[in-house]
Order: C-alpha cells, then structure tokens, then sequence
DNA sequence: ATTATATGTGAATTACAATTCACATTATGG
DNA sequence: CCATAATGTGAATTGTAATTCACATATAAT
C-alpha cells in the first residue's frame, strides 16, 4: 500500500534535490513540508524521518548548492586551458546551473532563507566569496601569463563577471524563458574578453 | 486612545513604504499585515481599510519600485551632460536605490511575489525592460555623439550594464555591509567606461 | 449641532503549516 | 526464523496568517 521504502541517505538526497526544484519554480515561499512530501510520494510527517525540521532541510539545500557551484570551478580548472577560456568555459556552465535551477539567485536574494538565521547567511555569503576568490585567481594567472591587462584589478573584475550572468538569468525567468539568456552571455562574453585581455602596447587606460 | 487617524491617500503610502521596508530588511516571506500593522502602530484588521487583500499592497509596492527606478533615468536624463556621463550617474543613483532598499532586486528574484500571479510577473519584466531600454537608449545617443564604440551591441550593454550593480548588492548586503558596493562600483566603472568608449583610431576588436 | 462617512479596534473565522506521536510494516543482523 | 532498528502513516497539536465583521469614534458636510 505504500512507497518503496528507501534507505535515509537516499531519501536525504532526494528531499533535498526536490526542495531545491521547488525553490526554483516556485520560490522559498512555496516551500513547506506538505509540498515537499507530494512531490516524493510521502506524507509530511516521513520527511521528519530523514530531517530534524525544515530548517535543516534548507541547510541541506544549501549545501547541495555549494557542491554545484564550486563544482563547476573544479571542472573548468581541470580542463586547463587558457585562462580567459577558463572563464569562458565557466560563464557556460554557470549560465546552465542557473538555467536549470533557478533557485540559485533566490536562495542568495531572497532573505526569506536567512533571516533569524545569521549562520546560513554567513555560510552562503562564504559560497559566493570562495567563488569570486575562485575567479580572481584565475584573473591572475592569466595576469601572470601575460594574456590579461595587470592593470585591472582581480577581485573587481570577478564581480564584474558575476555581473555578466546574473541580470541575464533574472530576465531569463522574469520573462518566462523568452529572454535568451545564453545568447546575451555568448554576446557579452566578446565584449568581456575584449576588455579584460592584455594591450598588445601603448594604450592609456585614462 | 487611538492613533491618529489619517486620510486613505497617505496612509495607502505610508502603508506601501513600510511594506518595501520589510522586504528590504526581511524578506518577502516576513511581510505579513500584522507586521506591517504593527510597524505603523495600528491594528492589523485597519490595513484592509487601505487595501482590500495583502496581494494588493504587494502590487502597490511594485508600483512604487518602478516609480523610484525609472525615476533615477530621469533625472540622469534631464541633467543631460555627456551620455557616458549620464551612465556613470545612473549607475552611483541604482546603487544608492539598491543600497536603501535591497527590496529590488528581492522583488524581482523571490518569485514568491509573483508566482501564482503572472500578471505580476509581467508588469514585474515590463519594469526591467523598460529600465534596460532606457539605458540601451542613452548607449545609443552615446554612438551617435562618436563618445562609444558603435561596434558594441546596446541591448548587450544595457544588461551587462546592469551587471555592474547586481552582485555588488548581494554582496553587500549578504555579508551585513562589510563588503562594500559603492567602492566596488566605483572601480568597475572606469572598467566598463574604457571599455566601451570609442578607439581613437584603429584597434581591432579581434 | 447633527448626520453621514471614513478610520480604527478587537474578537472571531478559516486555512494552512510545522511538528509530534502512537501505531504499522518492512528490512536486517544474529 | 526472530528481534530490533529503520521507514512510513494518519491523527492530533499548536501557532500563525489572512480576512471578516460588529462596534466605536473622529472628521467633514450640511
């Protein structure tokens, strides 16, 4: 009569993986256990086999989040190419992380997940600055080789290229998908390169 | 005993601001009339003398939104300098705005503002579009005066434009206002603005 | 001043969400 | 096979939020 019985470890992954989908369609305000439990197959009260409260579900999916972004850095860094194609490849896969889970701007914007709970927010404010750290990184390497201008300075311009996704995933969604977010990217990347890359001589920066 | 009784039109506005306020400082999800009430020192059942549901306070909050951010295009607009001017004081009047209610960019990510609402949704999109056409209008006269490169795309630049300000709001006020906005603003402008201004002569855009 | 209207109050209603608990049932180790 | 832990269920509890309503009182119009 009732659901397959599925060991906590999976069903943990799988709460959370639910609970982030929710987010991204639907916003943290959707979230709430019952939800949570249709979705699975579950009556609300399972989920309380697996977590101790909703809250440490949100933990969870913030943890899942962190995986997916710094994941992301991982992956570019192990192709070792060019360092302006690291970025070039890392802008790709951000742009489809957020794409497809658009809860990861709502779980940093919307407050709701932080508010009363300066811990989750000091751990997602410690995600996004390991990202930028991440970039800046990668800025001076590419520094160090020569291919982008020394005079720019890392830390800016990993914000600035943060810059390049967000607004075009905001739109994305605002406009139910038919703002073309990774062709704005694809438009914005030349434009990034171009001015980041190293001056081949003589060229005041005003 | 009781307040002061005041006239539907101010307090509607008085009501509306307050609102903004909490989602600023607290999210959506912590916006409840019983807040809101209690903010202003009436009794939560009074809001409905202003509102007929919760739902027309948030579109009147949207209202208000729009009025601040297209309000900052015209006034940039009417000081009417040189136009990479009028950007960079677009640009310093956004970070004021997002710094003085980090409501913004919440409104427009939670999606628990508009999800179940699409008319809200689209009004939301409307906003933003016609903030980016503004700013994609002021690149363009820019062109036209030979201060930028016509080779740049406006609509592209309008969003990456954006981009300038977004994540140096999250940043901000994910980390309680330690990281600062302003300054990074005012670094990635110099960036953004050589960037975009036109070649002397001949550079190629590779 | 008197009446009508606009504002504000406090209690009541309804719905829903988080969480707990006693009770099943499946899986697992011995 | 048996005992025990792990999972799942459904009812019950508690709190909170939106909304309505009957009742008061200030304000404005006559």
């Amino acid at each position: 009569m009732s659901i397959e019985r599925i060991s906590t470890q999976t069903r943990r992954e799988q709460i959370t993986e639910t609970a982030l989908n929710v987010i991204a369609n639907q916003g943290v305000g959707s979230l709430s256990m019952a939800v949570l439990a249709r979705r699975i197959g579950l009556v609300p009260s399972a989920i309380y086999r697996h977590f101790d409260s909703k809250d440490k579900v949100l933990d969870s999916v913030v943890d899942l989040l962190q995986k997916k972004l710094l994941g992301n850095v991982a992956i570019v860094r192990k192709e070792g190419t060019d360092h302006l194609n690291q970025l070039k490849r890392l802008l790709a896969l951000h742009v489809r992380l957020i794409l497809e889970h658009q809860a990861l701007p709502r779980l940093i914007f919307s407050g709701d997940i932080y508010y009363g709970q300066p811990e989750r927010r000091k751990k997602i404010f410690k995600i996004v600055e390991k990202y930028l750290h991440e970039v800046a990184s990668i800025i001076r390497e590419g520094q160090r080789q020569g291919r982008i201008n020394p005079d720019l300075d890392p830390d800016m311009l990993s914000v600035v290229f943060l810059g390049l996704i967000q607004p075009a995933a905001i739109l994305w969604h605002l406009s139910d998908g038919k703002f073309d977010a990774g062709k704005q990217v694809e438009k914005a990347w030349p434009f990034f390169h171009d001015a980041v890359k190293a001056r081949k001589q003589t060229e005041t920066l005003t």
